[in-house]
DNA sequence: TGAACGTATGAAAACGTTTGCACAATTTCA
DNA sequence: TGAAATTGTGCAAACGTTTTCATACGTTCA
């Protein structure tokens, strides 16, 4: 059996709540009184028991992370497993606790953060993503990673991903590319929309426009091999490519290989996340890293600091990105005779 | 303010004993009471508050789940990922939550786990690494995802991985293969230990030995490109290898193609862990999937049965392996010249 | 020397549940 | 018809803390 407070209290002589003020610092407790308890708790290897303590003082320190329901998890980059880290180093700093919140066939992910919420298990609610029409009616503080609808009312923390892929079709233009197509498009998620918008800026910017024809969806290379294949067999085709993860450049280079086409002499490709795999690959990848392990840290402060009355509900952070060049983007020789 | 049982009896005029006996099923209680009662918590949204429930229980109906301190995380497979699913599916079921448990620099893993046990916030422990020498003197169950050293005390789930990585050997002598090489060997990790057992047994049982210069660590590709270059420049070379992780097929596979040596005619490669990249990889990848998503489901089971009391501590439960035959592995003509 | 004050401690209530026990009301049995 | 068994409900204790309030003791000051 585990010792309790009382246990304690029993062995120093005392009562409890000279034992609770002694573990607790602050309170008006002798320093003598305070070390010779410490050191027989310590002694009886006491801890104290999280429930109660949560009981009353109705905060668990506790914070639940909620997992999007459409399994974006096994999506095969390290986005979410770095987030995660980031939000339990932060969050293990300030010894709070994270309880896992997963959606499942039966149970929609909203679901069961409501649930947790209901039943007191959590503190607040870190959604790791900005589509799952969160709960803003909450009774706990909620905070978004990535770019909820109606931004203004929320707590979120994300990437300036317009000025990101403004960044990098930029970096494009400068590299003498007149033809950018955009790869790994879904209208359902904020983030991509953000960075379409981007690259359309950009290219307006330089009087040109973003051709319909050269967006393609996540799955293209599996799923429109076809239209790729046409797309690619015109004269005037993409001369580079902004795609939405280092995973997909990879497959697009591999299916442009198919075409006889080659990274980076006839395609530039640029995209994001920064992976391992897309340092390692052949060309290097041009990459904007997002730094996921930043946005995690970020929220679960932010968090942090609103449980604690520091900040006020309606704040957002913006976490900067890095454009890292390597050799997936070559200079277009001016004067090309391809453009849009 | 949230509704309490008290405010629930308040308004159905009967006692709190009542309403809580009401709506746990199974005691003493009248129907027409219970539908009653039921029906009532149910319009003033209560929902019973946990913690007082687990101090009173004992019981948190909390599992936490310790993630290895090498971050293993962003390993950039999706593994983890697979696994965390599995686990918070066979969790949900039952109504169970997960406690994510990360070291940091500061507080490493396995005392983050065991703060947890301590105080009380945790049921159970789930450990995603056989190696972060897991506690056994827990007070609460701990079931461990891959192969323990001390199995036999222990209640763990995992592959047998010595089978896995004979049958991959298997395979590839089936096919002709007699100088057969391992990518991925770290004697730290117990998996790995058991593959290359694996691979050794298939290779003495065909008269073989496992050739020591032929055994690689992870990183190979990167670390050690020059003993890579040597090794395949022989002409008593591996024709085949066996990589413990699609990644680093894919990796060597390019490795491979800067000596001049092609996937699979000139080098043949079976990995593991069936992922995205590697099935649309070219050629696809031969591969052997682990069934994470099993790992997590079997896993979360086992922890639910112990904490019911049907299943008893020590207790080992097998995942089954799949080996998927693709491209990567080219059948030699007999006969061959090369060998070991 | 006594009043006023500060300081260290304890007693007890509270947090929101569950549950053993007692008890009343009803049914069953001889 | 009365005793015994069964059933439905309430009371109160318990789970392990924290915290408010009261109190006892030493100081300080007039």
């Amino acid at each position: 059996m585990k010792a309790t407070i009382k246990d304690v209290a029993r062995v120093a002589g005392v009562s409890p709540s000279t034992v609770s003020r002694a573990l607790h610092g602050s309170d008006r407790i002798s320093e003598p009184m305070r070390r010779r308890i410490q050191q027989i708790a310590r002694e009886m290897d006491f801890h104290p028991n999280q429930m109660a303590r949560s009981l009353v003082n109705r905060e668990t320190r506790i914070i639940g992370i909620v997992f999007p329901d459409d399994a974006g998890m096994n999506l095969g980059n390290p986005f979410y497993p770095a987030v995660l880290q980031g939000l339990g180093h932060a969050a293990s700093n300030e010894r709070y606790q994270m309880l896992l919140i997963t959606g499942s066939k039966e149970i929609p992910a909203a679901e069961a953060a409501r649930a947790a919420m209901d039943s007191g298990y959590v503190s607040g609610l870190i959604l790791l993503t900005a589509e799952d029409a969160p709960p803003l009616e909450a009774n706990v503080p909620v905070v978004v990673i990535g770019h909820p609808t109606d931004a203004d009312k929320r707590c979120y923390v994300d990437n300036n991903n317009v000025q990101a892929a403004y960044d990098a079709a930029k970096h494009l233009l400068e590299n003498g590319h007149r033809s950018i197509g955009l790869l790994g498009f879904e209208s359902k998620y904020v983030f991509t929309a953000d960075r379409r918008r981007g690259v359309q800026q950009a290219l307006q910017e330089a009087g040109l426009q973003l051709n319909h024809a050269w967006l393609f969806p996540a799955g293209a290379c599996r799923t429109q091999a076809e239209r790729l294949r046409e797309v690619f067999a015109q004269p005037q085709r993409p001369t580079a490519v902004v795609c939405m993860d280092d995973l997909m450049a990879i497959e697009l280079a591999r299916t442009l290989r198919g075409f006889g086409l080659l990274v980076p002499q006839d395609v530039s490709l640029i995209s994001f996340n920064n992976t391992e795999l897309g340092r390692y690959h052949q060309p290097a990848l041009t990459t904007i890293d997002v730094h996921p392990y930043q946005l995690g840290v970020k929220a679960m402060q932010l968090m942090l600091e609103i449980l604690s009355g520091k900040t006020a509900p309606p704040a957002a952070i913006d976490v900067p990105f890095t454009l890292i060049p390597r050799d997936s983007v070559i200079k277009l020789n001016t004067g090309s005779k391809t453009h849009a």
